[in-house]
DNA sequence: CGTATTTGTCTTATAGTGTATACAAATAGC
DNA sequence: GCTATTTGTATACACTATAAGACAAATACG
């Protein structure tokens, strides 16, 4: 709608076909239009078709032959891991994923607007901030930054923190986790985000938001976390049922749900 | 990572600086760095500051006067909508959202090698395709595209798919419908979807597949939805509940997990 | 074999993006 | 009022992206 500042045509067209590729759309084998055709299609010229086609192709999503045409090579199927039924954490273990945590940022700064309403605390209250990175088999996937309120933040240390989920922290404590809110949505890379991530600026990515509360409603973590969804996504299993006359989806099992929830 | 097609210096800056200020990060009144700065930090000329502040003063996010700075504006939060608790849409018209629904395409064709294994049926075999966009408040939110199989499609015309909800469709004619997977991931605009709901290629999108099927096992309905960020989020409320000497998070009852499937 | 098609390579031209620099005009603060 | 700082404006230059076209080389296929 906005003209604003707009991605270049090599990358849309990059983006695009990727994508029909990647999605499945476009199975192992089959031939892609000419480049010609490509480029009527997308109205662009062919240079630009061919840039894109030669990065894909650096990929090794595509192999080209003179003469003959452009293919869809049969892909290694680099299967995203998906937060399933049963903890997350516990489903990355089954599948023979080798987890661990890089701990990038640690220290105690003022909150953000953003954070300190959240938490509902004052933005002159010291939080604190960590920067963790996930990782699975030697590749991250997910970007985590989390907030706590400090009188929290003092019992672990910087050590711990790097090892050991940060709700096993908080509850060693003695401080009663009740309840919290979290929010999935999406948003691109930023700069920083995108090189622990090892994926380009712009990229676009899964982000889950929680706010986590104790029993007397005080606010004790602000987690955001940032996915790449080639890598990881959310799913979940879902059962019709009959409430009160309509017809509803409910969670197959309560399991199954709260894995979305101790996914970092 | 990769280097690939990169997006512009102006861009990156643009997408940086305009998140930073809709995150929350930087509150209304307060004063950016100067363009120098910002031109020292992000590393590229001032130039391409003025262009990327140009573009979100455009936007209304900023204010700038000369010999004083660059202010945030005290915006007006467009709060997106969030799937909560109870039916989704329900929940639209509690917040006094005028829903409604355009049907955009409409047509019988051979499935995707995707769509087809999603739904267990041949290739060759035909299925309805659907594209619709879902409108709030006279403003599009989602974009979603159904794939169907051919004898069920038969059963509903063109016209009350541009009414009523596929589902109720579905099960009005008897089937049973019985069961659902769904996968909740980020993905970038393609052309054709950043035009039918308003935003630039390449912006982030939530992105919903659902696979509906019967108690028999047969694949029914193939979903796919596309929401803007900016206006529609999943959102849910979970407990921190006792589970076998572990302790897990739970959704806070059974409806607020249903309203993420029921929210097309 | 021979022809049409496809990818690979090259040239030329135009538009867009990014940088560097200088100076003007407005503002804040002492 | 004076000065330092900030945004606004203008110019010149380098580099990249995009386009349009021509031709070569490889391939598929009747």
């Amino acid at each position: 709608m906005t003209e604003a500042i707009a991605t270049s045509k090599t990358r849309r067209v990059y983006l695009t076909l990727r994508e029909r590729i990647t999605s499945g759309e476009l199975t192992p084998g089959t031939r892609l239009p000419s480049e010609p055709e490509l480029a009527a299609f997308h109205d662009v010229s062919r240079v630009t078709i061919r840039r894109a086609l030669a990065e894909i192709e650096r990929e090794g999503l595509i192999s080209r032959r003179p003469g003959a045409g452009t293919f869809v090579t049969s892909r290694m199927v680099k299967r995203p891991i998906v937060a399933d039924l049963s903890n997350a954490l516990a489903h990355l273990a089954e599948m023979g994923k080798a987890t661990g945590v890089r701990l990038l940022q640690f220290g105690y700064v003022e909150p953000t607007a953003e954070v300190a309403e959240a938490l509902r605390i004052d933005t002159s209250e010291r939080v604190q901030r960590s920067v963790r990175l996930r990782i699975a088999d030697e590749e991250p996937f997910s970007y985590l930054v989390t907030h706590v309120p400090s009188r929290i933040g003092v019992t672990y240390t910087e050590t711990e923190l790097a090892s050991l989920p940060l709700l096993t922290l908080i509850e060693r404590t003695g401080t009663k986790v009740d309840r919290a809110t979290q929010t999935v949505t999406a948003t691109l890379a930023r700069p920083d985000v995108a090189e622990a991530l090892g994926v380009e600026i712009g990229t676009p990515l899964l982000s889950l938001t929680r706010v986590v509360f104790d029993v007397r409603g005080r606010g004790i973590e602000h987690l955001t976390a940032l996915y790449r969804p080639d890598r990881y996504s959310f799913q979940m299993d879902l059962v019709r049922i009959d409430a009160g006359g309509d017809r509803l989806w409910s969670p197959a099992d309560r399991a199954g749900a709260a894995s979305m929830a101790t996914a970092d």
